[in-house]
DNA sequence: ACGCTATAGTTGATCACGCAAGCAAGTGTA
DNA sequence: TACACTTGCTTGCGTGATCAACTATAGCGT
C-alpha cells in the first residue's frame, strides 16, 4: 500500500513540475509533447488517431481534441489514407519538429536528470525493470499503419 | 527515462481502474476518498482546509470544491477554529464514516490484491523505497490544527 | 495605532478529459 | 444484394482541476 500512495504522489508531484516547465517554456503540455514525440518516431511522422490514442492513454475524443490543438498551431496536419477512408493520419510538420527539438532538449534533460540524480544505473534498471510489472505499462506500439 | 514512462503508463492505466471501482461500487472519487481517509486519521476528524490540500496534492480552490460536493452528501461539516477565524475545519460526519469503511473495504482490496499479485515482499519495500526517494512522495502531513 | 505583508478561504473563468451518442466507412454472412 | 456488426472519428455534455482575483483575518515593524 505504501509503494502505491508513494507512487501516486511522486507521480503527482513530478508530473506537475515538468508539466510547467514545459507549458511555459514551449507552449506544449505534456501530452502535446508525447503527441508529437510519438509522431515524430512514427514512420513517416504519422500516425492514425486511434493508435495514438492508445500509445498516449487517452480515448479517442481525447485526440481528437488534442490534435484540434496543436493543428490550430500548425505543428501537425491531417492525411487520408488510401486504402481506409475512415482513417485520418495526423502528421507532424515541419514546424511540428521544431518545437519538438526545442521542447524536447530542455525536458529530456529535466526528467533524466532527476533520475540521474536520484538513482544509481543499476537502481534504474531496477526501478524500470518493477514498474514494468504493473498492467498497463507495456510500451508496445500496435499497428501504426492502416495498410494490410 | 524508459522508468518514468513505465510510471506513467502504469500509474495511469491503474488508477484509471481504481478510479472508476470507486465511483461506481461507492460514488467516490479517488479525492474524495482520500479525504475522507485523511480526516478520519486525523485528531478529532478535522483538518484545516489548507493542510488537506497539501495532502491531497490539490490546490486550495479544489479542496474548496471537492469539500462542497462531500459537504452536500452530508460526508463532511465546517467547523470554526476558536483561535483563528480565517480557518474553516473539514470535519468528517457519521456518515462519512460509514462511506469510508465501505468503499475502503474494497478499495484496500483492489490496491494490495494488485501489489501482492505482482511483487514479492522485499520487491515491495525495495519498490516504495527507491519511488520515496522522488520529490514530494513523502508522507509527512504538516501542522494539522490552527493553535500555535 | 497604523499600514504592510502573509495566510485561509471562496469564486469566476477556463481547460483537459471521459463518456455516451452519432455518423461514415469497412467486414462478414446469408 | 441486403442486412447486421465493427471500427475510426467527431461532437455535446458533465466533471474535476487549475489560475487569477477577491475578501477577511492575523501578525508583524515602526
Amino acid at each position: 500500500m505504501s509503494a502505491w500512495v508513494r507512487l501516486l504522489r511522486a507521480h503527482a508531484a513530478t508530473t506537475r513540475a515538468f508539466n510547467a516547465e514545459l507549458l511555459n517554456e514551449h507552449g506544449l503540455t505534456i501530452n502535446d509533447f508525447e503527441a508529437l514525440l510519438r509522431l515524430s518516431r512514427a514512420e513517416e511522422g504519422r500516425m492514425r488517431r486511434v493508435d495514438l490514442a492508445e500509445n498516449l492513454l487517452l480515448t479517442a475524443s481525447g485526440v481528437t481534441r488534442l490534435l484540434d490543438g496543436l493543428e490550430a498551431h500548425g505543428l501537425v496536419e491531417r492525411a487520408a489514407c488510401s486504402s481506409d477512408r475512415r482513417v485520418v493520419y495526423a502528421v507532424i510538420t515541419e514546424e511540428g519538429r521544431k518545437r519538438l527539438q526545442a521542447a524536447s532538449d530542455s525536458h529530456v534533460a529535466s526528467v533524466t536528470a532527476l533520475f540521474e540524480q536520484q538513482f544509481g544505473e543499476e537502481e534504474l534498471d531496477r526501478l524500470a525493470e518493477l514498474l514494468g510489472r504493473l498492467p498497463g505499462a507495456d510500451e508496445s506500439a500496435g499497428s501504426e499503419d492502416c495498410s494490410p
